[in-house]
DNA sequence: AAGTCTTCGTA
DNA sequence: GTACGAAGACTTC
């Protein structure tokens, strides 16, 4: 190879057997940047990680033998010149939400500047086109002259130009991306991405694309039609209604998306193609920039194979400094973002502002995630340094991999820990070969011995200067809490998300890691795959495991750094200190203890509904005149509207009969002897199939205890959720209802007790509408619906009859949920003018809920959230809906909102205190279950005297101190064998 | 096998 | 009129 300065550019027609390079550098600098650990030089502490990478790359595609196994004739360094192309005229919010390059990368894209100059590579870029547009053309014409083309680049977006002679390679994974990985990673062809990406979009660039199509449904569709100008053409032939309507609401955006996606193959190159020949290396200039840039391993690579004498050359002194280049240095990413004692650049840069720190973090924490540098930790010394490392750093992300998704049922399978952005390990402790299950191979060799591992763990998760983060951590702390750890001091980013944007999108960190950070992690199905054929994780390999594994808690930690701060700046942290991260370990104290039920009393129950809905069943169809599906609301309908042509009948939303249970009432009451029949049956099956068929099969084969699960961030208003099972709506209304409630028993020697806050919601309304009457009536006791007919009706308390005190019942609660006189009207079975008119003189004689359901309203539209007692927020975005129906919806949540919120911050109070206070007064009493307003514990039978009045004082007192109330609140607290006796 | 619609249980 | 979750029927793949 000549060492000769060749400074005219040389030029060498492209043609057939030729071997064309183009390099998108501008990705694989910040591919390089994030996924190379933080590199500074020696002498100044200036950042250039990014820029070693990129010359390892480059040397080793120039000189070595690279994955593709050729040579190339001609290469270039494409890249992008400035932010602002073509596409922002199509589309002015295209990659608008991408945040600035983080501070220690930004001096790092002058020295790849200086860095291809120096390899005597050509450096391409163009006002106003996108290095990928650049690529698409130089490909297009290297195809066209009988080349073959290698983009090096990992973007997708590039992958619409594969074709046969072009493939992609990416060299920090050393794969080759050809058409098949096109087809597995978009489902289609690559002259088929583009569709796909227009309908799919990209949260990254800010491709709109349509609403609800993700790319597994966009490819299905491109499938099926073949193109997207022919899906949009055939919309209207889909059979999904949603579907149907996003496609043709969006199909302009999409239209958009798909130019914005389309890469152009017809710019009009400032450097022609043949001027990208290969030129020969120059040792001693390149050797001068290496040794400017103190790369002394590819000094000596290039100097031997240059025979350049390396010592006698002197580094470039026109590379630039840190100084001059008039950039601080900051701390790499894996430092600003620990608690570590300041070292290195950050001790030499006293003065940097906090926010700047701030900045370079959340732009670590923004940047791309690389699931290639993670870790898997086998040796109990490598454990030993990740957990040293987290411990002098004072904060790990942490997250559990498990056997079950059920936290009571789940066995450990493995650990992972994210120190930094991008810098996370999975620790694999129970993995087991890909058998089938029932001839297990034992633990895949190499793994550390669990209780070895967990005795390096324990100290640092359960270390008091060391802060747990983990995305909704109770499933954690359960699993880990049957392996003898308690987690503390702990974060959860879910629960952040929650008291920040609750009512704002779901809180999972999938689409947390959406929002925030722009990136898709692998899902758990994509791992274990789903239905029949899915694994348990230990039978996921284990490159696969810590792919996905270390992901979650790089992610996890990146989410926290997003969002920590917004708790401060927004005044949530109070909130989330005192309401939100406190209920993880009472929740999974609750779920953990679990409740006892009585099988026998269900079986029997089963037993008997079953046979009455057979009873039933045959008189049904006998008074139908025909057999039928009665459980089939589309039969029933025919029957009853077609058929027997009975008055009433509507239709809902999708044309179908409506056969609701108030439609049911309604020909009831008319006489008929069927609907009544329907209603009884359903109710029947509804019991069984929902509550005496299903309950058992949730007992929890080892305690012998159903364990419900609650879902802390689920409800926009702070109330939690209980699944697998529902224990919250458990039957109570009817006999037969309450039947099913006696089947929740207190083990021996025990009672269950249940204390119930009576109307907060009302008496909230009471003190936050601030209305004196109603105040005074909560003080004196009195029975709040008969005083509201009272002084609506004029009628006297005393001997009221019922069904006016009914009426106002059903107002008070109309008041609580926004009311509509559309609403009171079905819920009296009254006219709308009548429920109207109620309203009317409700509102006369309360002005003052009038004034606060306006206010309410006002408050909302103005900041687009309302505020409970204790500080919580309740997001409408929607609240000024064009839509009336759904403006009118959103109003009458917030005006809910701030009432069933406030209440649900109280018991969240209370529920925080419960424990703590049985234990100072010596009560072993547990709480078992929450139902919004109510509370059951199991209660040792001599301590019940004790722990009623002390329960009940908890709850009545939870808002003090942070609200002293006006209005009393009221618990009664029974104890009894069975939930039905107690409640 | 998975997703949507309808219905119904609770506060 | 608010807030949820679960089940069966039905549709779609």
């Amino acid at each position: 190879m000549s060492d000769a300065t060749l400074n005219a550019a040389p030029s060498r027609p492209v043609r057939k057997g030729d071997h064309v390079f183009l390099i998108d550098g501008s990705s694989y600098i910040f591919r390089a940047y994030h996924a190379l650990p933080p590199l500074s030089r020696k002498s100044d502490g200036l950042p250039v990680g990014a820029v070693a990478g990129f010359c390892n790359m480059l040397w080793k595609l120039l000189r070595e033998a690279n994955e593709v196994g050729v040579k190339p004739t001609h290469l270039a360094v494409v890249l992008d010149h400035s932010a602002t192309t073509f596409r922002n005229t199509i589309y002015d919010l295209y990659k608008a939400q991408r945040p600035e390059p983080p501070e220690d990368l930004r001096p790092q894209f002058k020295l790849i500047r200086d860095a291809v100059h120096a390899f005597n590579v050509a450096c391409i870029e163009q006002e106003g086109f996108e290095a990928d547009d650049l690529i698409a053309t130089y490909s297009r014409q290297a195809v066209e002259a009988g080349a073959d083309v290698t983009i090096v680049a990992s973007d997708k977006d590039l992958m619409q130009l594969i074709r046969p002679g072009v493939i992609m390679l990416d060299t920090m994974k050393g794969k080759i991306i050809g058409r098949d990985e096109v087809i597995e990673k978009f489902g289609v062809p690559p002259e088929k991405v583009v569709d796909v990406q227009s309908l799919a979009g990209d949260s990254v660039d800010n491709v709109p694309g349509v609403p609800g199509i993700g790319v597994k449904t966009a490819a299905q569709l491109i499938e099926e039609y073949g193109d997207l100008e022919t899906l949009l053409a055939r919309a209207g032939e889909i059979k999904q209604p949603k579907r149907r309507e996003a496609l043709q609401t969006f199909a302009d955006q999409a239209r958009i998306s798909y130019r914005l996606v389309t890469l152009d193959q017809n710019v009009p190159l400032d450097t022609a193609i043949d001027a990208l020949c290969v030129r020969p290396t120059e040792g001693e200039r390149l050797i001068r920039f290496l040794k400017a840039m103190e790369f002394t391993t590819l000094t000596g690579r290039v100097a031997s194979a240059t025979g350049v004498e390396s010592a006698s050359v002197e580094p470039d002194p026109s590379i630039a400094s840190a100084r001059a280049l008039g950039e601080t240095a900051p701390a790499p990413a894996a430092m600003a973002d620990t608690a570590a004692p300041a070292t290195g650049a950050v001790a030499a840069l006293p003065e940097l502002h906090p926010s700047a720190l701030a900045a370079a973090r959340l732009g670590a924490a923004r940047a791309p995630v690389d699931r290639s540098t993670y870790e898997t930790v086998l040796s109990i010394d490598r454990l030993r340094d990740w957990a040293a490392r987290a411990t002098a750093a004072g904060i790990v992300a942490v997250d559990t991999e498990t056997t079950s998704l059920d936290p009571m049922q789940a066995d450990l399978v493995g650990v992972s820990l994210a120190l930094a952005p991008g810098e996370a390990c999975y620790i694999p402790l129970a993995h087991r070969g890909e058998g089938d299950g029932l001839f297990t191979e034992g633990l895949l060799a190499g793994q550390i011995p669990i209780r070895d591992a967990l005795a390096v763990l324990k100290p640092m998760l359960e270390d008091r200067g060391v802060l747990k983060i983990a995305q909704n951590l109770k499933y954690d702390w359960l699993v880990l809490a049957r392996y003898g750890i308690e987690i503390a001091p702990y974060d959860d980013t879910m629960l952040i998300s929650y008291v920040l944007d609750a009512g704002r999108g779901a809180h999972g960190m999938d689409p947390l890691s959406e929002k925030w950070l722009g990136h898709t992690p692998i899902t758990f199905d994509e791992v274990t795959g789903k239905g029949k054929a899915r694994i348990t994780f230990d039978r996921v390999p284990l490159d696969r495991a810590t792919a996905y594994a270390a992901e979650d808690a790089d992610v996890t930690l990146r989410l926290w750094h997003a969002l920590k701060p917004r708790l401060v700046a927004e005044g949530m942290a109070t909130a989330y200190e005192t309401l939100e991260r406190p209920m993880v370990p009472v929740l999974a104290q609750m779920e953990r203890a679990g409740i006892s039920i009585d099988r026998s009393i269900l079986s029997r129950l089963s037993g008997d509904f079953a046979q009455s809905a057979a009873a039933l069943e045959a008189e049904i169809q006998e008074l139908a005149g025909q057999p039928f599906n009665v459980g089939s609301p589309k039969q029933l309908g025919d029957i009853l509207f077609g058929v027997m042509g009975l008055p009433g009948g509507t239709k809902t939303a999708t044309g179908a009969w409506a056969t609701g249970a108030s439609i049911l009432e309604d020909l009831a009451e008319q006489g008929y002897e069927l609907p009544q029949k329907i209603l009884d049956w359903r109710q029947l099956t509804k019991l069984r199939s929902t509550y005496t068929d299903a309950l058992p099969s949730y007992l929890n084969p080892e305690t012998k205890r159903v364990h419900t699960s609650y879902a802390l961030a689920a409800t926009t208003t702070g109330r939690l959720s209980s699944s697998e099972p529902n224990l919250q709506n458990i039957p109570v209304r009817t006999e037969a209802g309450r039947q099913i409630r006696r089947a929740f028993v207190a083990e021996a020697g025990k009672k269950l007790v249940s204390a119930d806050y009576s109307q907060i919601e009302l008496r909230l309304l009471a003190e936050i509408a601030d209305i004196p009457a109603l105040r005074k009536a909560f003080r004196d006791g009195l029975d709040i619906h008969a005083l509201t007919a009272s002084e609506m009706f004029g009628v006297p308390v005393e001997g009221m009859p019922s069904e006016i005190r009914r009426r106002a019942k059903a107002i008070n609660f109309g008041i609580i949920y926004g009311i509509s006189a559309f609403g009171l009207a079905n819920q009296l079975s009254i006219g709308r003018e009548e429920a109207g008119a109620y309203i009317k003189r409700y509102f006369e004689r309360f002005p003052g809920i009038r004034d606060y359901m306006e206010e309410t309203k006002r408050i909302c539209r103005e900041h687009g959230y309302v505020t409970t007692l204790f500080g919580r927020r309740c997001h409408y975005p929607d609240i000024a809906a064009k839509n009336p129906s759904i403006r009118a919806f959103n109003e009458r949540a917030a005006i809910n909102a701030r009432l069933q919120g406030s209440a649900a911050d109280i018991i969240r109070r209370a529920m925080v205190r419960v424990a703590p206070a049985l234990q100072a007064s010596g009560l072993s009493g547990r709480m078992l279950l929450q139902v919004h307003d109510e509370l059951i514990f199991e209660v040792p039978e001599d301590e019940v005297a004790a722990t009623l009045p002390l329960v009940a004082g908890i709850m009545e007192r939870a808002p003090e101190p942070a609200a002293r109330l006006n209005v009393p609140l009221k618990v009664d607290a029974r104890a009894a064998d069975n939930w039905d006796e107690a409640h």
